[in-house]
DNA sequence: CCCATTTCGTTCGTGTACTAATCATTAGGG
DNA sequence: CCCTAATGATTAGTACACGAACGAAATGGG
């Protein structure tokens, strides 16, 4: 009733911040990265550098810039995170004899175990968050076409 | 026929960067804000501080606590984006005389006669992005569930 | 009425995240 | 072969974003 009483002012405010797709994702993205912050601390990890491990988890060794592709984020971004994660001791940074301007990520056998405490996170932060894997399957693929019709514009 | 031939192995990789609901939200939260910059910097804005002004739109004067309630950031965040932007002058800073601890943040007439320009951004964001309106509205809903589910734990 | 508590905003320290500029190394065309 | 162009990573500068600590002002219970 409510929605459809819009007789005489038929445009919804363009500019309210209720109706902001950006505005539901970032707060949601900020959430969402909240919850990881307690669950990720007795690992020493923060969310991006979680993000990181899981790609070398999947891959190792792999050079910055395959890291960026990977997680689309400039090397700008990656270099001082990476530092950060050796001095953790998760990782090594170590020139490629065959090409000196590339660097190879490798895991350390630190960073190889620590995926097994890894395999705690996501099923804790399913539980904290109390959202149906229905829905974040649903959301997870909407968001996929939303990133695709980014890298669309570029 | 690759989905389904997992029969020996069920569990698929719950670590997997793709499976991740939290990877796809940072994804797309960066991506689509990055499509804000170049629209957003002919009004001298960046993302978060045009989220100020839509809230500033809506309602004026308010508090730095009263803003971070309606955009969910701290006061550390906002303090130094409020000082950048009375430096733009777009808004005035001022104590409350009733309650000296309070800022009453309030729109300047040019901050008031920016709102004009605004009203392209969204219309020039959509078209870039070059999904359909229905979509987006489906994906902003489901966000907003997210939303309040990360409330809810707190 | 007074003092402990709460509230409001700021500051500090850490960690992303981006653009632009830079440096070293490699690759390619004449 | 050499020199220009392209590539890989780092650095500098700006702007969020958060937790923790802080200082000033208001509140409220005894």
């Amino acid at each position: 009733m409510s929605s459809s009483a819009q007789t005489l002012s038929p445009q919804p405010d363009v500019l309210a911040l209720e109706n902001q797709v950006c505005f539901a994702l970032a707060v949601a993205a900020r959430g969402v990265i909240g919850l990881y912050r307690p669950v990720l601390e007795p690992l020493g990890l923060t969310h991006p550098q979680y993000l990181v491990m899981l790609a070398l988890w999947e891959r190792s060794p792999r050079t910055v810039r395959d890291l960026g592709d990977a997680l689309q984020l400039e090397p700008a971004t990656l270099s001082p995170l990476l530092k950060r994660l050796e001095t953790q001791g998760y990782i090594a940074r170590d020139r490629n004899p065959a090409d000196e301007r590339a660097l190879n990520i490798t895991l350390t056998d630190a960073g190889a175990r620590l995926r097994e405490q890894a395999l705690g996170v996501p099923p804790q932060i399913v539980a904290r968050l109390g959202v149906e894997l229905d829905e974040l399957e649903r959301l997870r693929s909407q968001l996929t076409d939303v990133i695709a019709a980014v890298r669309a514009t570029r």
